[in-house]
DNA sequence: AACAATACCGAAACCGGTTTCGAAATGATT
DNA sequence: AATCATTTCGAAACCGGTTTCGGTATTGTT
C-alpha cells in the first residue's frame, strides 16, 4: 500500500528531518568536512568519504535546497510567465511546452517557476518582480511580439533569457523559432500544385512577428509561381477561432471567393471551417483549409484538419539548451536556432472543383 | 522604448544589486534594525523607519527571496507535478489550471513550481524529491486515481496537499472536485427527456475515480427513470479520442445501437463522433453525443459538441484556498469542496429519430 | 633520524536575510 | 535629583549549507 520501503531494522525517518550539522555531529566531524565529502572534494580521505556517504544515505540526508543555493549564490530556477489567456485556449501548446521545458530543465538541475500574468498590470511587471527578488536565473519567453517590452526590459537589465519566436531585436538575444516562412511556402506550394489559383490567407495580429513571417512565406511562394497577389484575399486575424470566422466570411462572400484558405494557426482554421460550413461551402471539395500548429484535436474533426506541425518537445529542449549555455557564459555571442514545420496532410485540402485558368504551367 | 522609467537625477541602478547590509551601512544602522524597520516591528522610531523606507525605495532594495525564506524556515512555494502526457493532450485543462493556480498562489505570496513527471520512474519519485530537498511547502495534485500512490506517500509523510478529484482515502485529505455524478445525472436526464431510451456510455479507466462517479450518475438516472441497464451499452474507454473511436464502434455495430452516447470527457466524445461519421451516423439526427470538460474547441466542430462544463479558474482558486488553510494550520480537520458542472447545449444532441417505445411516461 | 611534502580535517567566514536579547538613551514619576 | 519605565537600537545568534585557509598527522625522501 505504501511505496516507502524500509528495511526491518531501519527505524522510520521522516524525510528531510536531518541536517548537515546532525550528520556531522553523529560522525564526529565538522559540517564543512561533511559538505566537502559529499561534494567530491579531493582533500577528503577515501575512508571518511565512505563513512560520510553511508551515513548520509542511511539517514536519508538531502541538503536543503534553499540553503545550498543561497550559499552558492544561484537560484537554479528559470521563470516562465504565462501570457494572459483571454479565454481562447484552443491550443494545447502551453501545457506541452511547459512539460517539455520543465523536463529539460530538470536534466540540468534547474527548476521551473511558472508565474501568471495579471492582465491589469504592465506586461513586464512579473518579470521585474522575479528579477528583483532574485527568484530566477533566467527566463523562457514565448509568443513574442515584434516589439516586445519584456525583451526590452531584460536586455536592458542584462538578464539571461531565450525567446520562442523572433523579435525586432533578435540580433541581441538568443532565440528559437519555427521557420514559419518556409512552412507557409511549403503549404502554399502544395495548394498550387493541387491546382489552386486563388488562395486566401488569414493572418494573426500585426504584433506577432511569427504571423507576419507566415504571411511573408505565403506571398513569396505566390510570386514564385507567378500568381498575382490579390490584397482582398489577405485577411487579418487574431489567432482565435472567432477571428477566423470573421475573416472567412470576408473571404467567402466575395464575388470570386478563394478555393483555398491558409490560416495562421489552427484555432483560426477551425473558425474558418465553421464559417465555411455555415455559408454552405463543402470542405475540401469547394474549399481547402490548412492550419498551423498541429493540434491533436484537428485529427478528430470532419474533415480532419491539414496543418503545419512541429515538435513542441524539441522546442522546449532546444530553448533550454540555449539558456543553459547562456547562463554558463553570459558573454558568448548570441545564437539562434530555426526548426522546421512539416505539412501534415489530413484531409481538409484537395484539388479545387473547377480550375479556372491553366497559365501556371509556365512556372511550375 | 524602454519601460523602465527613471527620474532625471536618479542614477541608474541595476535591479537587485543592493543588499540589506549596503542599506544598513549607508544609513549608519545595523542590518537587524533595517530588517525590523522594513518589516513593521514596533520597536523602531517613526523617524528611523521613514529614513529606512525612503532609502530602500530610492535604492530599489528588494530582499533576496532565498535568504529570507531560509531565515524564516519556509519555501513559500507549492509544487505541481505534471502527469506524464502520453501524447494525448487534447485537453487544455492543464494550462488553464496552471494559470489559475499560479494566479491564486501569487495573491498569498506563494510561487508555483512546476515539475514534469518522467514516465520511466515511479509516480511518486518527483514528489519524494521535492519533499526531501525541501523545495516546496505543499502540493497541488490533479487527475487523481482511486488508489493513488502520490496521496499515500504524502499522507504518510504528513505533507500538506490538496487534490483535484477524490480518492479512496478522501476522508484523510483535503480535496476539491466537480460533482461528476450529478453532472451525468443531469445529462442523462436531459437525453431521456428528449426521448432517448437506449443510451450508451463510454467511460474512463477504472483507475480514475472521477470517471467511475460519472458512470454512477449515469446508472442512477437510468434507474430513476425505469430504464433498464444494458451492460453492452456501457463501454470502457481511456479518456482519449482513440478510446472513444473504439468504444463507439463497439456501440454502433450492435444490432440495436444506442440513439445517444454519453462520454466521460470531450476527447472521448470527439473520437465517438469521428467513428459515428465513418459508420454513417448523422449527428444529432441519428445519434446524440454529449461530452464532459467544456473544451473551447468543441464549439468549432460540426455539430458543436454539447458538453458538461465547469470553471477551471474556480477550481484553481478553491484548491489554493484549501491548501493555504492547511498550511496555516496543519491540524485542522480535513475539508472538501464539491463544485457542479453545467450542461452546455451546443447542438450535438437532439431527440431520437425514432422513438421505439413509450413506456417512460410512467416515470417522468 | 631529520626534514620536506603531502594528505586530511577543523575553524571560521560567508551567503543575505530574520529574530531574540540586552543595553543605552530617553521620558515619566516621585 | 534620583528612580523607574519606555523607547529605540546594536550585537549576536540563527537558518543550513559552501568554501577558503591553516594546522596537524601522515607519508616519502635522503
Amino acid at each position: 500500500m505504501n511505496d516507502v520501503k524500509a528495511g526491518p531494522e531501519m527505524e522510520w525517518v521522516k524525510s528531510g528531518e536531518v541536517r548537515i550539522s546532525d550528520l556531522a555531529a553523529e560522525l564526529g566531524l565538522t559540517k564543512g568536512t561533511v559538505s566537502r565529502a559529499l561534494n567530491g572534494y579531493e582533500d577528503i580521505s577515501k575512508k571518511t568519504r565512505k563513512r560520510v556517504m553511508e551515513a548520509a544515505t542511511k539517514r536519508g540526508y538531502v541538503p536543503t535546497t534553499q540553503a545550498r543555493r543561497l550559499a552558492m549564490g544561484l537560484t537554479e530556477t528559470i521563470g516562465l510567465v504565462l501570457p494572459p489567456m483571454p479565454s481562447q485556449p484552443v491550443n494545447t501548446f502551453v501545457s506541452e511546452f511547459i512539460n517539455s521545458v520543465s523536463a529539460a530543465l530538470h536534466l540540468h538541475g534547474y527548476d521551473l517557476l511558472v508565474h501568471s500574468a495579471n492582465s491589469e498590470e504592465s506586461e513586464v511587471e512579473p518579470y521585474r518582480r522575479l528579477v528583483q527578488s532574485r527568484k530566477v536565473d533566467g527566463f523562457i519567453i514565448f509568443r513574442t511580439n515584434e516589439k516586445d517590452p519584456r525583451v526590452n526590459y531584460l536586455l536592458n537589465e542584462g538578464f539571461p533569457f531565450v525567446t520562442h519566436g523572433r523579435t525586432a531585436r533578435m540580433a541581441e538575444h538568443d532565440w528559437f523559432d519555427i521557420d514559419g516562412e518556409k512552412a507557409f511556402r511549403d503549404a502554399t506550394s502544395h495548394l498550387i500544385k493541387l491546382g489552386h489559383q486563388r488562395i486566401g490567407f488569414v493572418g494573426g495580429g500585426k504584433e506577432f512577428f511569427s504571423a507576419q513571417l507566415r504571411l511573408k512565406g505565403f506571398r513569396a511562394m505566390l510570386e514564385e509561381c507567378c500568381l498575382e497577389k490579390v490584397p482582398s484575399l489577405e485577411q487579418p486575424g487574431d489567432l482565435t477561432g472567432q477571428g477566423g470566422e470573421i475573416a472567412a466570411q470576408n473571404l467567402l462572400k466575395q464575388t470570386r471567393p478563394p478555393t483555398a484558405i491558409l490560416c495562421a494557426n489552427d484555432a483560426t482554421a477551425l473558425g474558418v471551417m465553421k464559417a465555411a460550413r455555415e455559408l454552405g461551402f463543402n470542405i475540401p471539395e469547394e474549399l481547402s483549409v490548412i492550419g498551423y500548429d498541429g493540434i491533436a484535436l484537428g485529427a478528430y474533426i470532419d474533415p480532419p484538419l491539414t496543418t503545419l506541425t512541429f515538435s513542441i518537445e524539441e522546442s522546449g529542449k532546444e530553448m533550454v539548451n540555449l539558456l543553459m549555455r547562456r547562463l554558463k557564459n553570459p558573454d558568448l555571442p548570441v545564437i539562434s536556432k530555426l526548426a522546421s514545420a512539416i505539412l501534415k496532410l489530413r484531409g481538409s485540402e484537395g484539388p479545387p472543383s473547377s480550375i479556372q485558368n491553366k497559365n501556371m504551367e509556365n512556372c511550375l
